[in-house]
Parts: C-alpha cells; structure tokens; sequence
DNA sequence: TTTTGAGTTGTTCGA
DNA sequence: GTCGAACAACTCAAA
C-alpha cells in the first residue's frame, strides 16, 4: 500500500483491496524530491501526519526517498509483491508519476493497482447529457449530487508487523515552524469533524466572518487525506447550512474535475481570450508583489489575510477572495504569482482548488467572476468584520483604533503601519481599462 | 429548434 | 437614504 495523499486508516478503498484476503501489507511512503518546492509550513504538517499514520500502524511504515518510479518498484521487488495499491491521483504531477511507476512495475512482471479517488465523485465522471463536461457551477452540482456517493467503509482489520523487516529511511525532515498548525493525523480531523458536525447548520450564516470561528477548519484534512469527503457527505443533511457546506465541497470537486480535464490550467488561463490582458511583471511589479505578501500594503483587511497566511498556513476563504481580489485588479499582477504563494504557504494547498480559485478571482477561468466585479477591500472589511476584531488580531500596529474604525486608520494611522501602497479607486478605473482594451480587442 | 433566464461570493452611479 | 440599473460575455437548462 502506496501512500500518498491519503495518510488515513478508515474508509480507505486502496487499503481495503490490499487487505483483502488477508494478504499481508506492507505500508509505504516515498518522500518524493518533488516535495522539496513545498513550503515549510506544508512539510512540517505533512510529516507530522506521516507521524501519526506511522503510529495508528504500530511504526510500520516504510519510508523511502528518491524518484517514486525506482523506489516502490525496489521495494516490491524486495518484499515480492504482486501489486501495489494506491488511491488515483488526479492531479498533472500525479498523473505522470503514476504513469511512469505502473510501466516500472510492469517490466518486472507487477501491477500498480489505482482505487478509488479522494474526491466523492471521480474526476471526469461528472458530464452533460452530450457527454461534455460543465463549465458552470451550479449545474454541475446539480449533476454530481445526482451521481450519489457510496457510504463510507470501517477501518479494515489489518495486521500491522511492527517495525518493518526491510530497509527503512527516516521520515522526512521536519522543519521547525513558527506557525500554529492544526493537529495532525485521522483522529483529530475526526474529533474535529465531530466537534463541528452539530454547529453544521450555522455555516451559512457565519461563513463569511473571519473574525468568527464559523467554519470546519478541516480543509488541510482534506487536502491530505486525513478523512474522505464521503465521510462528512454522509453526515450532513438538507437544512440550508448543510446544503451550503455540501456545495464548498462540491467546488473542491468541480475544481479537481476542471483540472483533469485541462491540466495545463494549473498555471495558463483557462479562457485563452484573457492571455490578451495586460499585467505588470516589471521590477516596481515585484516590489508591490513583496509588500502584498508581507502584508505591508496599507490595507488593514488585505495585510491581516496576508500575516494570517504567514503565521497559521491558513486564510479565512472570504479573505483570500479578497486578498486575491486585490493582487489581480488593484496591483496588475499575475495570478500565478499569488496562486504560487499561497501553495508555498497554505496547509490546505491543493492544485486545483487554489488555480482554479485564482482564476475565478482573475476572471480567466471556469464561471469566472464578470470581470467588472471588483472588491472594495474597505466596504468589504466594514460587512464581514464590522467590529474590526479579524484586523485587530492579526495586525497588532492598528490594535489602538476601535471598532471598525480598524479599517480606516486615514489620519490615525500609526507610524509603525504603512500608508496604502495603491489607491483603491483609480486601480479600480485602471483595472476596468485594461479589461476594455481586451474585450475590444476581440471584437 | 429556438428562446429565455439564470448564473457563489460586487460596486458605483444616478434617480 | 434607498433602490434599480449598468457594468460583458458566455454557458447551460428549461420552457
């Protein structure tokens, strides 16, 4: 059993088909020299998942480093397995990878064996009555809804043998992080889960507040396979906050099934008419870039989201709309290069869900927001944190102003926090222009 | 087959 | 102060 982004126990169909029969498991991760571009946040929450698997199999777990094609092959090779398990990955990088480990295998006379995915609905499964896949959200989710998903399966009753008898590297390193990570491994995404299941029918309503602890939290959870999706699917009923919570997870998916499909998107926009837009990369771009992601631009809301990010590996979504919102239309810049930070940073980073976020924000992609729908990063920090208290708590410079008055230090402005580093308005104007030069460009 | 209306997350302007 | 229109262009499903 070949895990990868899967680090869990129950419900886990790959585990369960290796199991069969009895036969005899042996558990394998590969630290991939792939995972070196990951950011520190991302690996140390890793290994610690890693950690925790390790224990709930009695330290079975096998650890190997190098290029995935050479490591399992030696491995089965070593221990004569005839198949390897894995859950399918769907990502590009995952894809590859797993290309070029089956037809390893399969020169040595072995089969590596993809069940099941980690989304509800596989990739690619979801498609309109002509067999083409949707390109709006709200009825591909009538679709997927309708596809159903299968109850989730109990842990299987796997003998684990301890420490293993073949050669084991260590685990991967674990770097020392500042940032306050959530707890790692398949128990407490469970307790996690269970703690926020009977406040479910809240999500609607308190969604949007960042300074309000109003959502899961469990998105790293998913994004390492900690539970499956199908696991809180089952759970969740029809009130209007379960629905709500049903269709984020549903965006996960239209995002993984976008992504499948078009796997260049993770990076190129999905809407080749946008590649006309002009965006700055100069070196006065950069250095806007670099005060975006120190959270030093002068706007409360905008530089809270961006300290949050740094010091958690997590972002409150609303604010990440409007953190994104701003390095598109207000600085000029490419979505890739926030799309590249924050999969540097966030604990929950997951290829799809973040290009295809960004690019709803950019107004490139699948259901794009209409370009013309930019954020007022003041009027939105006075709706969704009207107290202030989201600012207060992440930029400790403005923590002497009251209230939202927060979000508007103007002449009250401490000398420790910056002035804004754009005006919102005439970048708005700007953004509007540049976005006019394309359209009529193309007509 | 064609038409019609709706579509995650908004802002500004003018009546 | 409130409210509706305008801001683009295209996809999709239902009528």
């Amino acid at each position: 059993m070949w895990f990868r982004r899967d680090l869990r126990l129950a419900d886990l169909p790959a585990l369960d088909a290796a199991a069969a029969d009895g036969a005899h498991v042996v558990p394998l991760f590969v630290v991939d020299p792939a995972f070196e571009r990951s950011g520190e946040v991302r690996k140390a929450f890793m290994a610690d998942c890693l950690s925790a698997l390790d224990d709930s199999m009695d330290r079975s777990l096998v650890y190997r480093h190098g290029a995935p094609e050479e490591q399992v092959t030696r491995l089965a090779a070593e221990v004569g397995a005839s198949d390897v398990f894995v859950t399918r990955d769907y990502g590009p990088y995952g894809r590859r990878r797993d290309a070029a480990v089956a037809a390893a295998l399969k020169a040595e006379g072995r089969r590596l064996v993809g069940v099941d995915s980690p989304y509800a609905v596989q990739p690619g499964a979801v498609n309109k009555a002509d067999g083409t896949p949707y390109r709006v959200f709200t009825p591909f989710s009538k679709a997927w809804r309708a596809c159903g998903w299968a109850p989730p399966t109990q842990q299987p009753d796997v003998e684990w043998h301890g420490a293993p008898a073949v050669h084991c590297d260590g685990p991967p390193p674990r770097p020392e992080v500042a940032a306050d990570l959530p707890d790692a491994g398949e128990l407490a995404a469970h307790e996690r889960w269970d703690a926020y299941l009977p406040r479910a029918d809240t999500y609607s309503d308190v969604r949007d507040l960042p300074a309000v602890d109003g959502t899961s939290r469990l998105s790293a959870a998913l994004r390492w396979g900690l539970l499956h999706p199908r696991q809180l699917l089952a759970e969740l009923g029809d009130g209007t906050g379960h629905h709500t919570f049903t269709n984020e997870l549903g965006w996960r998916e239209f995002y993984a099934d976008v992504l499948f499909r078009r796997p260049e998107t993770a990076w190129r926009n999905l809407n080749p008419r946008m590649d006309a837009m002009a965006v700055d990369m100069d070196a006065d771009a950069r250095r806007r870039f670099e005060r975006w992601a120190a959270g030093m631009t002068g706007y409360p809301i905008i530089d809270a989201g961006m300290r949050q990010l740094l010091a958690t590996g997590w972002m409150h979504n609303r604010v990440r709309m409007l953190v994104a919102s701003f390095l598109v239309k207000d600085l000029h810049l490419p979505w890739q290069w926030g799309a590249r930070h924050f999969m540097r940073h966030l604990v929950d980073g997951d290829l799809a869900s973040n290009s295809h976020g960004w690019q709803w924000a950019a107004g490139t992609g699948t259901d794009a927001a209409p370009y013309f729908r930019i954020f007022n990063p003041t009027t939105q920090a006075l709706r969704f944190d009207p107290d202030g208290d989201y600012v207060r708590r992440w930029v400790p410079e403005l923590a002497g102003l009251r209230g939202g008055a927060v979000h508007k230090p103007g002449l009250l402005r401490p000398a420790d926090y910056p002035a804004p580093i754009v005006d919102h308005a005439a970048e708005r104007d700007e953004a509007l222009a540049r976005y006019r030069h394309v359209t009529a460009g193309s007509r």
